[in-house]
DNA sequence: CAGAATACATACCGTTTGGTATGTAATAAT
DNA sequence: ATTATTACATACCAAACGGTATGTATTCTG
């Protein structure tokens, strides 16, 4: 059992992320969060040297995950078909799918509460949080540009700020739901940005 | 002169918004406040009994002058044009002048900002920060309805989650503005939400 | 012009904060 | 079997926290 150590700093990290994503980092202390877990200040410091440290570790674990499901559910998407329109429709399909099920709102982008309280962070932070946006604006562009050569755009439109809305939504659609306690409009808001993007390119 | 101390109430009020703006409510502490300012905590506790008092009259005055240029600007809409459709363009094309100028990034949204700490709050404040999402939800309900009527929509769509996407879109677009410190991501991406609408309904 | 209310400043208080120093049981390595 | 290392718990600390009590100019009121 190499996990014993590795079990407990994962839920830290875990029951941090929760707290973090309804009080805000700030709004979490080190002593709230190691007594919601039974545990106390000398296993906390003993995972992560710092608050800050535990801060950058869930940060970073959070972008991996964000970029990791992007880079999977892009490749099933090209799997499942060779046109550039539909490849881009069913990605976002995918992602309508995950949140599809849901009965409770998403608890939260992570990456926004980070940036609600950017100031208090460094450069480094941010450039962790800005690798899974500047991802989807290159892969999504990169797509677009495809859709675009072979299906002209009933109306001109940018590439890039096009997929640029695709994170766009999902935040603003964050919280929308989180304050209005409704948790289909994420799906929602998936759906017409799909909606828009039939409509620009389909013949 | 009796604005003397109201003076100093703006001030801080002012000052307290644009901190929480960077470091989130919980990231700034009334000692930051005060001395950003040069006063003391004796004139802070005068003017706010304490700092959920000053959380709320912040908010409160957010979501009032949202809401006031929410409606100052479907009634100048409403007033250009007769037709719903162009209305709805309008209004989204006053938005757009507005952000327009920038060079700077949104400084971001207050709501957004208190909902990300919203664990922190009581269900009156969840219900201030409502309101403007509430008030823009039926608004612009109404109005797509009267759109859908006179110009039958390209495709099917929920009038609701349509309108929900105005305020949606703001929301995600400061986000991805504030992070990727990029200041036209907010006009680009209501220029999106109207080119949707003029596809949807444009005949 | 006296008195009251306003608009602050100063000094202080108990609690909470992030963090450290030290101790100890359990596990892993030699 | 002994030693190191890991994985925590306990006890403590200085600083910062939100808040109070009190003092004092200034301004408004009768």
């Amino acid at each position: 059992m190499a996990g014993k150590g590795a079990a407990t700093r994962e839920r830290i990290l875990d029951s941090a992320q929760a707290m973090i994503l309804g009080h805000g980092y700030a709004g979490v202390s080190v002593d709230q969060l190691i007594s919601s877990l039974g545990l106390t200040k000398g296993a906390f410091f003993h995972h992560f040297k710092s608050k800050r440290e535990l801060a950058r570790t869930l940060i970073q674990r959070y972008s991996d995950e964000g970029v990791q499901l992007f880079r999977d559910n892009l490749a099933r998407a090209k799997k499942l078909s060779d046109d550039p329109l539909q490849q881009l429709l069913i990605f976002i399909g995918l992602y309508e799918e995950l949140f599809e099920g849901l009965n409770e709102p998403y608890p939260g982008c992570l990456l926004a509460s980070y940036v609600m309280e950017m100031q208090q962070f460094d450069d480094d932070m941010r450039r962790i949080i800005n690798v899974e946006f500047e991802l989807s604006r290159t892969e999504l562009t990169t797509l677009i540009n495809e859709i675009s050569e072979k299906y002209p755009p009933r109306s001109a439109i940018d590439p890039v700020s096009l997929a640029d809305g695709f994170m766009a939504v999902f935040e603003g659609a964050f919280i929308l739901s989180k304050s209005l306690q409704e948790a289909d409009i994420t799906v929602q808001q998936l759906r017409h940005y799909k909606n828009y993007i039939e409509l620009l390119f389909r013949p």
